[in-house]
DNA sequence: GTCCGGGATGACAACGTTGTCTTTGTAGAT
DNA sequence: ATCTACAAAGACAACGTTGTCATCCCGGAC
C-alpha cells in the first residue's frame, strides 16, 4: 500500500479511502490510485485491516462438522458457504469426527484466527469453553444437536416426530418387532430418535423391547455387524428403523448379504445417496438439510448484524419418503390395520 | 495480552515468550504467566501475530473445489484437512461450481486473507492471475486438472490410461458401439478420457464414431437426458462409458427407467456412492482420491517448508473394479475374443 | 480585504503481536 | 573489590491497515 501511495503521489490514507470506496476523494485521485494499484497488483491485507478496524471483523466464519466428507455435513457446508458468499464471507471448515477433543481443538484454532462466527455441529458434551468467545461477540449457532452448558441459537430437525412417523409407518404395515439401530447414545439426536421409536410403539400398544434397541453404532461396519447379529439371531425383527444414514447403509449391506432385502422392512433416518436406484428403493425420513443450513447461516448473520435477543431454537420438519423398503408387509395384518391392539 | 502481562507483573514480551514456548524465561515467571493467562482466558490473536512475524504465516490454507458437497471434492477436502491438521493448519474451503469467475473471486478472497497456500481444482482457463501471489511465496498446487498460463505443482489421475482400460474392458466383452458421455470439453480430464476411449477403440480396430462421443454434460439431469436420447435412438450403443461420477448416475437413471440395466453395459469413471449395492453393481474406474489429496497436501507443505524446485507433476494410477454392469456381454463374441479384427 | 464554511487531503496513532536491542542482575574469575 | 560473561527481562519499533483529527484550499458572505 505504501508503494501504491508513492506511485500515485498521495498519502496512505487516501489509498485506504479509495480501496474501501469511502467518499470524499476527488475523481482525479481515485483514478490515479486505481491505476497505481492495478499496476502494482496491489492486494489489500485483510488480516491487517481487520486488526485495525473498529469492528475487528475478519469476514470469515468457522464451520465445525462431523466430517466434511459425509453427505449430511457437506450439504450443510454448501448451503452455509452460499449464504456466506453473498456477504463476502469465507468459510473455515473442519471435521471433529465425533471427538470432543478435536472439536475443541478446532474451535480454538478458529477463534484464534478471529472468526466472526461459528456454526457448530457439536460432538462433545461441554461447550462451556465457547462461553467467553460468545460473550466477546463471536456469533454462535449450533446445528443438529443442542449444546451443553451454554446458551446459543440452535437449529434441529424434529427428530422425535420424524422417528415416530417412520416407526408408525412400519407398524401400520403389520410390523411389531421393529428394531432400532442408532448412533452413540450420548448424542442428543440418538436419544430423540429413540424416544420417537418408543412413542410410536406405545401408541400402537406395543411394549418397546430394550433388546431391540441398539445404540453406539458410529460406523457403517458397526451397523452392518449389529444388523447381521440381529438377523441371524433366534428372534429376528421383521422391520428395522435405522436412526442415521451410515447405519442405514450398514443395514442395507447386512440385508443384501442375507438376501433379506425384500423380506425385512427398513426405514432410514436421513437421506442415503442413490437410494432411489436400489431395489427396493430405500424408504427414508428426509431431513431438510438445506433448510437447516440456510436457517443456521441466517441466524448467524443476524447476530453479526447486531441482533441482541435471547437464544432461539428452530425446529425444521422432516418428512417420510416411501420408496419400497419401508412398505414390505409384516406378519400382523394388512396395511390399514394400524390400530390392532396388543 | 496486556492484561495478562499486568496481572502477572511482567512485560508484554515475556508473555509473548511464554505463549510461544520460547526459551529463556525462568520457571517462576512461566508459571505465573500461565496462571494469569488461564485466569483471564487469554487467547492469542493469530492474525496480529502473523502480521508481525517475519514469515507472515497465517497457518491457514485455501482449498478451491468444484463443489464442497460433491463426493470427489469432499473426499479430497477431508484428506487435505487431515494432513493440515497434523501441522496445526486450518482449511478455508470454497466451491467454484465450474465457474471461472467464482474461482477467481474465491482465490482472491483467500489470498486477501493471506493464506499460506492454495490447493486448486481449477475450472477456469487462465490461472495467470495467481502468478503474482505464487511469486510472492504463496504455495500452490493444482489437483485433477492442469492449470493454464502458470507453472505450478500438479496432481492428476492417469485419466487417459484409466479410460483406455475401461473401454478395453468393454471391447473384450464383445462391445463395439461404445458410447462416451463426458464432461464439458473445455475440462482437461474430459479430453483425456476421450483420448483413452478413442485409443482403446483404435487398438481394437474400431473407428471411434464421433456420433457416440457426447460432451458438455455437467449435471446428472443432462447426462440422464443424453443417455436417454441415445438409448431411444435408431442405433443405440450396447455399452456406455461414463466419463465422470455425476454422469454415471445420470446414465444409471436412464437405464433403469428403460429397464435396460441388465442389457446395456456400463463402466463409470470415478466412484459412485453405494454402487456396490445396486443390481448389477456398477463397474467403475476408481481414482485414488485419498492418494491424490495426500500427495497434493504433501507437495504444498514441502513448498511451505522451503522447497525450491521446478514445478512437479504427479500422476496417480487408477484401477478398474468389476462389479457387474461392465461385464454384461455385447453382441460381438464371448469374453476373451478381445483381438477380433475389424 | 477579511472571515467563515466545508470539502479534500494528509499526519499520526493505534490495533495485538513479535524481532531486535538494551538493560539488569547474578555468578564466577581475578 | 572489580571485571567478565551470560542469562533473564524489558523497551521500543514495526507489521499493514484504518480512525481521528489537523491542515489546506477555495468560494462566497460581509
Amino acid at each position: 500500500m505504501r508503494d501504491v501511495a508513492a506511485l500515485a503521489g498521495v498519502s496512505l490514507k487516501t489509498v485506504s479511502r479509495v480501496v474501501n470506496g469511502e467518499p470524499g476523494v476527488s475523481e482525479a485521485l481515485v483514478s490515479r490510485v486505481q491505476q497505481a494499484s492495478a499496476q502494482l497488483e496491489f492486494r489489500p491485507n485483510l488480516t491487517a485491516s481487520s486488526l485495525r478496524r473498529t469492528d475487528g471483523r475478519t469476514r470469515t466464519i468457522g464451520l465445525l462438522l462431523d466430517d466434511v466428507a459425509n453427505p449430511f455435513s457437506s450439504a450443510l457446508h454448501r448451503v452455509i458457504e452460499d449464504v456466506a458468499h453473498e456477504r463476502g464471507v469465507v468459510v473455515l471448515a473442519g471435521s471433529q469426527d465425533g471427538d470432543a477433543q478435536r472439536e475443541r481443538e478446532l474451535a480454538t484454532a478458529f477463534t484464534t484466527r478471529r472468526v466472526d462466527g461459528l456454526v457448530v455441529v457439536p460432538s462433545g458434551s461441554d461447550h462451556g469453553y465457547l462461553r467467553s468467545e460468545h460473550a466477546q461477540g463471536t456469533a454462535l449457532v449450533f446445528v443438529d444437536r443442542p449444546p451443553r452448558l451454554i446458551e446459543a441459537d440452535l437449529v434441529v430437525s424434529d427428530n422425535a416426530a420424524g422417528a415416530e412417523v417412520a416407526v408408525t409407518h412400519l407398524v401400520e404395515r403389520g410390523h411389531r418387532r421393529i428394531a432400532l439401530l442408532r448412533d452413540r447414545s450420548g448424542v442428543e439426536t440418538s436419544q430423540q430418535r429413540r424416544a420417537g421409536w418408543a412413542r410410536a410403539l406405545e401408541r400402537a400398544g406395543i411394549e418397546p423391547d430394550a433388546e431391540l434397541d441398539h445404540a453406539e453404532l458410529d460406523t457403517v461396519e458397526a451397523a452392518e455387524q449389529c444388523a447381521g447379529a440381529l438377523l441371524d439371531g433366534p428372534e429376528p425383527p421383521t422391520a428395522i428403523f435405522a436412526g442415521q444414514n451410515l447405519i442405514t447403509v450398514g443395514v442395507l449391506r447386512a440385508l443384501r448379504a442375507r438376501d433379506l432385502h425384500h423380506a425385512v422392512a427398513l426405514v432410514g433416518f436421513d437421506e442415503v445417496p442413490l437410494s432411489d436406484l436400489l431395489d427396493p428403493g430405500v424408504t427414508v425420513v428426509l431431513q431438510d438439510v438445506t433448510g437447516m443450513g440456510r436457517i443456521a447461516a441466517r441466524m448467524l448473520f443476524e447476530r453479526l448484524d447486531g441482533l441482541d435477543a435471547p437464544a432461539r431454537t428452530e425446529v425444521v420438519p422432516t418428512h417420510l419418503v416411501a420408496r419400497g423398503s419401508g412398505e414390505i408387509a409384516g406378519p400382523h395384518g394388512a396395511p390399514g390395520a394400524a390400530t390392532a391392539t396388543a
